[in-house]
RNA sequence: GCCGAUGUAGCUUAAUGGUAAAGCAAUGGUUUCGUAAAUCAUCGACGGCAGUUCGAUUCUGCCCAUCGGCUCCA
């Protein structure tokens, strides 16, 4: 009886004495369903009256009372008649059996928990039993109701909204300790929390979704960008700045219109409507289209610093991660067909260098066609196959994600895994075949003849804002030295040592450190504490002894004080990293 | 947009149907200090608009923003 049990089969099972505490409490109740998640397991309801998070300790009461009624999950077999007649009044179990038995009259499984009976094809535990002897007995205090939101019935907004009660669970009270701490420690380094912190940014309710950039945070912008420009240069992009608000008709022609119109903001112009760009691309377009192309001209690799504007509803906001006025680092490459796969391999390379400073591990997928797609089948296939080509030729692992491609093209995304275990869509690699023909785009080829080339969209870092955003989470604010807006206090110990530390300072900026002379009237204890806070990289404490042998003490942050330092020394030290 | 919650000073929090309290920050003094908060004083707030009320920060409604989710997404 001391056996383990599966947590999986655990999280389901709770999610069901989940679902029968719920109809003991809230008579009337309708169930959606109750899967075992990462961590834990939810249930859906259609409640008679609404609920809040207060309501939850009362739900967990029940639920651990239920426990301790040793009930048993027992399984059966129903005909569809049968069930259809026991679950008359529960809508939502009647649409999934009557969608389970479309292609089979076989009997349904159901199961029965006290008098809770759920359709369900298990596995369970064997009773509540089970959760009060040995090793499943920790369980009962590894279990916690987290939350109550809102999910729509099968997860398309059209249909109704249930409420979605979410818990967690573990084998054990430690894990779920360790859990509970995880996510504080997760909470902490939340940049929305950071940025204003450091000084880096701030929203405002006039401007939702729309960063105010301060002077640090711009630093970092301005250095991601350098970054970038670097290894654009060197695979030959030409960068250009095209505007942020286009004739309607552009967006109409490109699809964009039909498509993406209700995440577009519009003004109006001497009764001209126009819109403000939510994507790059239909500008670059009309810059390829100025002058007749040849194959010497292609690949062109048009890259932008693009600004656009995405209207998103209200309740997808948030922080740096989901903006509505977004800055990519976007290029479009106008290129030959038979010349994909090694535009392709050299984009792949790309990604790798633009990565490679940031210490994470990176993740690719690809996308293929999606439901709401514009133009044929046979195209797409011949797309997807083109993807699929390059990554097996460059040797990269990836994962499919169905169905989730551009409306215009499949891709291959780019995720990365962050520090404390989180996934993150940041790049993504385009192909597109139908706005070369919507936009009638030629070039010519060696032989004199008009060809059509290929479009590939790409954004590496993906947006800066939500790329920002990831990197303080992951660094939990202590960026690398290069990336600091401040990389250096200069503290003069007393009054005296102002002077020294002043000149240590000048000649910190000299040689291009972004360095800062602390000379307020504060205790040294007090501008370290400041400067940990700040997250500043070096600290360094001036006083007599300092002055005398023409050298900093040093205080690097996570490794407390480092000891004495000729200024040269400090200097090399810091221009080497 | 939908479900639920929240909104008090720059930040973190308190209290109240009848003058809104504190710590940090800021500002002005004193102190000139050796590795995570010296000290005294001063300044400063009820998200917005209506309604109920003699009186609303408190109760009600609407709006806005934010938070946790859903949907969507770079």
């Amino acid at each position: 009886m001391a056996k383990q049990i599966k947590i999986d089969t655990v999280r389901h099972s709770l999610a069901h004495i989940l679902a029968y505490a719920m109809q003991e409490l809230y008579p009337g109740t309708k169930f959606g369903i109750g899967p075992a998640i990462e961590n834990g397991f939810y249930y859906d309801f259609d409640l008679p009256s609404s609920i809040s998070s207060e309501n939850l300790p009362k739900i967990e009461k029940k639920m651990r009372e239920i426990i301790k009624r040793n009930i048993s999950f027992k399984k059966s077999k129903l005909s569809k008649s049968d069930f259809d007649r026991l679950f008359k009044n529960q809508s939502y179990k009647l649409e999934l059996i009557k969608e389970l038995t479309e292609n089979s009259s076989l009997p349904v499984s159901i199961y029965k928990v006290g008098d809770f009976i759920d359709l369900c094809k298990g596995p369970h535990i064997k009773s509540t039993l089970q959760f009060h002897s040995g090793k499943a007995k920790e369980i009962i205090d590894a279990f916690k109701l987290t939350k109550i939101a809102g999910a729509y019935w099968k997860g398309d907004e059209k249909n109704p909204m249930l409420t979605r009660i979410y818990g967690i669970a573990f084998q054990t009270k430690r894990e779920l300790q360790d859990y509970l701490h995880q996510q504080k420690e997760a909470e902490k380094r939340d940049h929305r929390k950071m940025g204003p912190k450091l000084d880096l940014f701030s929203f405002h309710e006039e401007a939702p979704g729309m960063p105010f950039w301060h002077h640090k945070g711009l630093l970092i912008f301005n250095m991601l960008v350098e970054h970038w420009r670097k290894i654009q240069s060197k695979y030959n992009y030409q960068e250009v700045k095209l505007p942020n608000i286009l004739d309607v008709k552009l967006w109409k022609q490109s699809g964009h219109y039909e498509h993406y119109k209700d995440n577009m903001f519009f003004t109006i112009r001497e009764k001209k409507k126009l819109a403000l760009r939510p994507m790059d691309c239909p500008g670059t377009i009309l810059l390829y289209k100025e002058s007749p192309r040849s194959y010497k001209d292609l690949p062109m690799r048009i890259g932008e610093l693009g600004i656009v504007f995405r209207n998103e509803k209200s309740g997808e906001l948030h922080g740096l991660f989901r903006v509505q006025e977004i800055t990519q680092d976007d290029a479009h490459i106008f290129v030959a067909k038979e010349n994909i796969e090694s535009e392709v391999t050299t984009l792949l390379k790309i990604v790798d260098e633009i990565y490679k400073p940031f210490s994470m591990k990176r993740k690719v997928y690809l996308s293929t066609r999606p439901d709401d797609a514009i133009g044929d089948k046979k195209t797409w296939e011949k797309a997807e196959k083109a993807l699929k080509y390059a990554l097996k030729k460059n040797n990269i692992k990836y994962g499919l994600k169905e169905k989730d491609g551009a409306f215009y093209g499949p891709k291959i995304d780019i995720h990365i895994d962050d520090s404390i275990g989180r996934t993150w869509q940041m790049g993504t690699i385009q192909l597109d075949f139908f706005m070369p023909e919507r936009f009638n785009l030629e070039y010519v080829d060696n032989k004199g003849k008009k060809k059509r080339p290929v479009i590939i969209h790409r954004a590496l870092m993906g947006s800066l804002e939500r790329f920002i955003g990831i990197l303080l989470e992951h660094y939990a604010g202590a960026l690398p030295l290069w990336l600091s807006p401040v990389q250096v206090w200069v503290i003069p110990v007393g009054k005296r040592h102002e002077k020294y530390a002043k000149q240590i300072t000048e000649k910190l900026i000299e040689n291009r450190s972004r360095c800062a002379l602390k000379d307020e009237n504060e205790t040294v204890s007090k501008k370290i504490r400041e400067g940990e806070i700040q997250k500043i990289p070096y600290l360094l404490v001036i006083g007599d002894k300092e002055e005398k042998s023409n050298a900093v003490r040093i205080r690097e942050r996570g490794k407390g004080d480092i000891g004495m330092m000729k200024l040269n020394k400090f200097l090399e030290k810091i221009q080497k990293k």
